[in-house]
DNA sequence: TATTCGTGGTA
DNA sequence: TTACCAAGAAT
């Protein structure tokens, strides 16, 4: 990369100031080794945070991460277990893909062993470009050019990239393999994470504790808080359907496995209609003693569902159904829908 | 390239 | 309250 004109100096000792600043700031997180470490942290717990962390939050993902861990202390007892384990012990994480794509991932490990090279890995279900390459760079030590939403952010602010990021995609990749390091590619990685999560935030960064704020155009030109530059997204759709909650007299809720592919695919979930935008049928009770116990609204990325929720008393399980009192391993619409089917039956119990 | 996949926290 | 968005992948 030349230096930027009339914007200071070029990126040279970016890396190296970065490192500088982890060494001391670095957060401790449960599938991290240490700054500076000599040993290479286990593949399996860094391939595991790594799907964790997609899109989810790492206050979210601390505590799910030591359970499943707990669970399945290595690869090869996770790729032994059930699926539907797996999928019920991912219940709550959202993207469900994920927990599908695991499981496959862990079957190929366990019986070919870890691939040594960010190519062998992007070949892997459930890892794509980001987390083939945070993978290498943190669990192979290998040069890998790791960017997510953090490394986007901080990269277009460096180099004031004023493009939509969306449609910038090579500029930033430029940008990044520019900036990343031979040496320490691991802590690198991690290091523009932990800048860009505390310091560099999407808003209101905090300039002033900025360790690259020489080599940042964005900074130089007070454009920090205009970057990256992200196109407005579309409003939200609304689908609606009917949430079906059975409850057998011991207290147990009749359930069903969904299809394996599509919204919750292969989670258990609970009987409905279909989901259907502008169809705001109140949809007639499948039976006459279902009864309407109001409605939950549940927000997901591309539409809004807003469910109307009907409970009845059974006796036995229609086929393809079955009853569990144990609610765990339901996606969080669904335990929302049972919900507030219990405050409506407590109510109805209190005489 | 654009859409489909969840959820919970924050301003 | 709405809007945004958090270590994206698959199609």
């Amino acid at each position: 990369m030349s230096v930027a004109g009339g914007e200071g100096r070029g990126k040279d000792g970016f890396a190296s100031a970065l490192l500088d600043w982890y060494d001391d700031h670095a957060r401790i997180l449960p599938w991290r080794v240490p700054p500076g470490s000599d040993e290479r942290p286990d593949p399996y717990r860094v391939w595991l945070s790594e799907v964790m962390l997609q899109q989810t939050t790492v206050a979210t993902v601390r505590p799910r991460f030591e359970r499943f861990l707990e669970r399945w202390p290595t690869v090869s007892d996770l790729a032994a277990a059930p699926q539907e384990d797996v999928l019920s012990e991912w219940a709550g994480l959202g993207y469900y893909a994920r927990a599908r794509n695991l499981h496959a991932c862990a079957k190929v490990v366990a019986e070919q062993g870890w691939p040594q090279t960010e190519e062998g890995l992007r070949a892997l279900p459930g890892l794509g470009t980001y987390t083939a390459a945070a993978v290498a760079a943190i669990a192979l030590a290998e040069r890998a050019v790791v960017i997510d939403g953090n490394v986007e952010r901080v990269v277009a602010r460096i180099f004031a990239i004023e493009r939509p990021v969306r449609q910038a995609g090579a500029e930033v990749r430029a940008g990044a393999a520019a900036l990343t390091p031979a040496a320490r590619p691991g802590d690198y990685a991690q290091a523009m994470m932990d800048l860009g999560a505390g310091v560099c935030r999407p808003k209101r960064p905090d300039c002033l504790l900025c360790p690259v704020r020489p080599f940042c155009d964005a900074a130089a030109r007070g454009l920090t808080e205009e970057l990256p530059v992200r196109v407005p997204k579309k409003p939200r759709p609304v689908r609606s359907g009917v949430v079906y909650v059975g409850v057998r007299p011991d207290g147990a809720v009749l359930c069903e496995r969904r299809a394996e592919n599509g919204l919750y695919g292969g989670m258990l979930g609970l009987p409905s209609s279909d989901w259907k935008e502008g169809g705001a049928d109140a949809g007639a009770p499948v039976a006459s003693d279902w009864v309407n116990v109001g409605e939950v609204e549940h927000g997901l990325t591309h539409f809004i569902l807003k469910l109307t929720v009907q409970t009845a008393r059974l006796g036995d399980a229609p086929s393809g159904t079955f009853f569990t009192d144990d609610l765990s391993g339901l996606p969080t619409v669904f335990r929302r829908c049972v919900a507030l089917a219990s405050v409506h039956a407590a109510a109805n119990d209190a005489p």
